[in-house]
DNA sequence: TTGTAGGCGTTATCAG
DNA sequence: CTGATAACGCCTACAA
């Protein structure tokens, strides 16, 4: 009486449809190949079986999976969430899909992933800034998957990228802060091993503060994680250097909210007291208070630019890509003039 | 000169170490049924080669895929980050690898990735709340997928849950808000359709104001995206009511969010002026000025419990798994008393 | 336009 | 313990 559960193939529909499976499978792919007629019953027969083509068998046989992978260093906290949401949006208007994984900001683990990711037959990879080993990117090419590299510019570098130059960016903002009066300077920066982003922005404030004639010794630096916590912890701790510096500059706005909180848990109004600065201008930048002065970056637009890009390598209409997009400062109300 | 770039298989595996591709195999997963020996010289080849193996190829033929999928409605904000963070450590540990896609709040969209992971073989699904086309929950019985709806509790249902109860959880926060002295009760709710989350915590609101001898129609509610801007928006139209509510109840942290910023926006203290409320406790909430009196969601636990509870489905050491979590009010600064 | 048949890379059954 | 060999579900020349 109990039936197996019923997993339709396209053995199944093809014999409901009384044609043969290649029909079927032309069907569903390249349907200008089949007469309407049949195609009608075809699709009959999968709508009646809820047929639903199997990906790895389909994958497999084509040696095409229409799946690309990105990795990114953390969920977390939205850091990445639109560009990755855009990407995801562009790609799936191309006709492929994503597939996300999180790489908690370890080498080891991304390499892991990027195997797993290849391993599934991704047809490409978007990674997150162009630091990491060597190894990686030979065993990349070895299987020829194209890649591009995101939230980083590395215009000397072979890869194909779409992003934008973190520390000429973040070296504008801090010309504009010096601009302003500021020349006792906290950095909280993110952690800097295996992040290129995180020492391109710290390598941007150095050079701005070397550029305006002071002694790189007086730049006072913590690096820690990028959580709102440690944004938190490393400006209380800041606060305690004598001088105390008159201006905290953060590697991100997760840092940024933390350094502001922290303030007022201290007591010291933000800006007047002592000014914040951040970076990526993610949603919560403006609404935190006071609005966060940040580095904006065109998350949507990278996305955007970064699927077609990747499509572009994939289907072999390109076979490198480089794409600056261009960052501006947004001035809000956690900067004030000295 | 150019050799075709040598992707290596099993076959070529098995070929450079002098053995039959079933023994490489059991190699790579059943490291026990094969002497040290040729282990050794299998394992030798692998490295030499750099072979990994071919996903796709095994989920076929072993009609397993330790994967597991999970669609959550959005990523763009950190209501399911943390959670999402502790299942996949969790599904790691027990061997799996997690799929992550989201929905966007959209139920067509949700079966389509339903359908999508299934076709990828995961071997079973994490599901964010209950309420879905019953078609959806027909296909995956046909294929008994294994699947585990979380962030909702729906001990009436058939399906498994490891989650909390939002109706209830909800009305303890809108008790203690009246128990504070305000009986004019402005609400922020997500939007209702299609999602039990909201209509549970909205509910919960109602319960109490009702059980609390008010009129239902006194209750002022505005339905609206789960977004920061969205929280100010609303926020800013409650306040033109007359008479002007005493707290707004948000049905999660991010309107909260919006909605604090929009009352200093509007010069409103808070909670002087007015008193705000959320529900998820994420990890802003305490970073928010003032912190953010909310419902506190054992995120982390609830992503461990529910790895624990779908593998065990899935290696069919439990049938049906149902497990009510507890949540607890957590006073800040952003509830007054009256 | 449609059908036939071989192959994609692994696992699993069954002998040896 | 190890080796053939048949699936697994689908795509794609090649033929008809």
């Amino acid at each position: 009486m109990s039936a197996p559960p019923p997993i339709p193939t396209l053995e199944d529909v093809a014999r409901a449809a009384r044609v043969s499976t290649a029909t079927v499978s032309r069907c569903l792919n390249e349907q200008q190949k089949v007469t309407a007629k049949t195609r009608e019953r075809v699709m009959e027969a999968v709508e009646r079986l809820g047929y639903t083509p199997n990906f790895n068998a389909r994958a497999m046989a084509a040696k095409r999976s229409y799946t690309i992978g990105a990795i990114i260093p953390t969920m977390e906290n939205a850091i990445f969430a639109r560009g990755l949401q855009a990407f995801q949006e562009a790609l799936y208007d191309l006709g492929y899909n994503l597939l996300v994984s999180s790489s908690a900001y370890q080498p080891k683990l991304e390499a892991e992933q990027i195997r797993a990711l290849v391993a599934r037959g991704a047809d490409g990879l978007l990674l997150i800034g162009y630091e990491r080993d060597q190894a990686v990117y030979d065993y990349l090419d070895r299987r020829s998957i194209p890649t591009v590299l995101a939230w980083a510019s590395s215009p000397d570098k072979a890869q194909s990228f779409v992003g934008f130059d973190n520390q000429s960016a973040m070296h504008s903002l801090a010309d504009k802060v010096i601009e302003m009066g500021h020349c006792r300077i906290g950095v909280i920066s993110g952690v800097i091993e295996g992040n290129d982003r995180a020492s391109g922005r710290l390598a941007g404030i150095k050079e701005s503060w070397q550029a305006h004639g002071f002694d790189i010794k007086d730049l006072v630096i913590i690096e820690t994680q990028y959580e709102i916590e440690s944004g938190a912890k490393a400006f209380e701790q800041l606060m305690t250097v004598d001088p105390k510096p008159t201006v905290i500059m953060c590697g991100n706005d997760v840092l940024a909210t933390g350094a502001i909180s922290m303030a007022r848990e201290l007591g010291l109004r933000v800006p007047d007291d002592v000014s914040v600065t951040g970076f990526d201008d993610i949603e919560l930048a403006r609404y935190v208070w006071p609005p966060l002065t940040t580095v904006h970056v065109p998350h949507q637009q990278m996305g955007r630019i970064a699927a077609r890009a990747l499509v572009d390598l994939i289907e072999k209409r390109a076979t490198k890509i480089s794409r600056e997009l261009g960052v501006s400062i947004v001035l809000r109300g956690s900067l004030g003039r000295l």
